[in-house]
RNA sequence: CCUUUUUCUUGUUCGC
């Protein structure tokens, strides 16, 4: 059963919930009945592709077997009901997890904190934690994560930065995501340099920059215009062992793009392509803009054309720069065409 | 540490 389990988690990690659902059957065939542990598996893969109807569909199954829900259930329960934004409906299953015979831990709490949290809550959330503290659930670094993101996000930096400090002084040291946290944070307020001071703090502390980290920092530095150096951090990445991921690539690009250089721009999908990263969808829609804001109607169309060739759809802001760049320049009737194009290859406008 | 749940990064949106 174990393995079973484990072999399940495996296509669940992978994105492939329906191969982890096809061993399911294959399990109870052999004779080995499914353990909590294993339709907690299967609902946690299932939420994370945000199949919350489906997951539903096995906490049922799960009951009818006689097998049941614990902590770890609800708990992933709870946390897809937050993803799809139904923070009250999750917070009345959090309320009724007493009644079932569970006391909801720092997952849980963790979890409707980012609920909150994300969709801006921040009252709530605050008074969230006052009840956690009143009921001695003890903060851990994901709390402080969670806060920290929600304080950078809403511009409150230097909350963020005490947050920091609070975290050592309590003994709940910081970890990379806290780091690589900040540091987009400030990245994102174009305060690279003191990004780039913590970029060197965490170094000093033995925390392992990964490669978020960098691409925080390559994206801050690109947005202020240091392209240049955010180039160099590329090299730096494969010094430390690091792979430099699509994201990594697609921040340089943007900025390229920015600057109307569609050469360079070129240049690094081809270096993306060569370093066994293949462009996606933000790839082509980011070079899409770029021929655009340099009147390249006709170039970015064909790349438009040429994606679904390669596996992707277009999105609707695929669509939208040259939507936009055609209708600038009153060339309304090719915007219109492209339009109707957008409407037959089932995109749904925005 | 080693079967399951929580936190971090990239593209589109007029003029002045």
């Amino acid at each position: 059963r174990v393995t079973f389990n484990t072999l399940i988690n495996g296509f669940c990690k992978a994105g492939e919930a329906p191969k982890a659902a096809e061993l399911l059957q294959k399990m109870a065939a052999e004779g080995f009945e499914p353990d909590v542990i294993t339709y907690n598996t299967l609902i946690s893969g299932l939420c994370r592709k945000g199949k919350s109807q489906e997951a539903r569909r096995l906490l049922d199954e799960m009951v009818a077997r006689d097998c049941v829900p614990d902590l770890v259930t609800y708990n992933s329960l709870i946390n897809v009901m937050c993803k799809e934004g139904k923070v009250e409906e999750a917070r009345e299953l959090f309320n009724e997890l007493t009644s079932k015979g569970h006391e909801p831990d720092i997952y849980t709490h963790n979890i409707i904190l980012h609920g909150l949290c994300k969709c801006g809550k921040v009252d709530a959330a605050a008074e969230f934690i006052g009840e956690m503290l009143a009921k001695g659930c003890v903060p851990d670094r994901v709390t402080y994560n969670v806060l920290m993101d929600r304080l950078c996000r809403e511009g409150r930096l230097n909350q963020a930065m005490q947050l920091l400090r609070e975290m050592d002084n309590k003994g709940c040291h910081p970890d990379y995501i806290t780091y690589n946290t900040l540091i987009d944070g400030l990245c994102k307020k174009e305060r690279v340099q003191e990004a780039e001071e913590l970029f060197g703090e965490m170094d000093d502390r033995g925390i392992t920059a990964t490669v978020i980290t960098y691409n925080s920092l390559i994206d801050g530095l690109c947005k202020v215009g240091r392209v240049e150096e955010a180039t160099e951090l590329i090299d730096e990445m494969f010094v430390k062992g690091l792979v430099p991921d699509k994201v990594t690539y697609n921040c340089i690009l943007t900025a390229f793009c920015r600057e109307g250089n569609i050469n360079k721009a070129t240049d690094i999908i081809q270096m993306m392509i060569y370093n066994g990263q293949n462009p996606d969808a933000i790839t082509y829609g980011t070079l899409i803009n770029g021929l655009c804001r340099t009147g390249r109607y006709e170039s970015a169309i064909k790349i438009l054309r040429a994606m679904p060739m390669k596996g992707m759809l277009p999105d609707a802001v695929a669509y939208n720069p040259i939507l936009q760049g055609l209708c600038m320049r009153r060339r309304m009737r090719e915007a219109m065409a492209i339009y109707t194009e957008m409407l037959e290859q089932g995109v749904a406008p925005d």
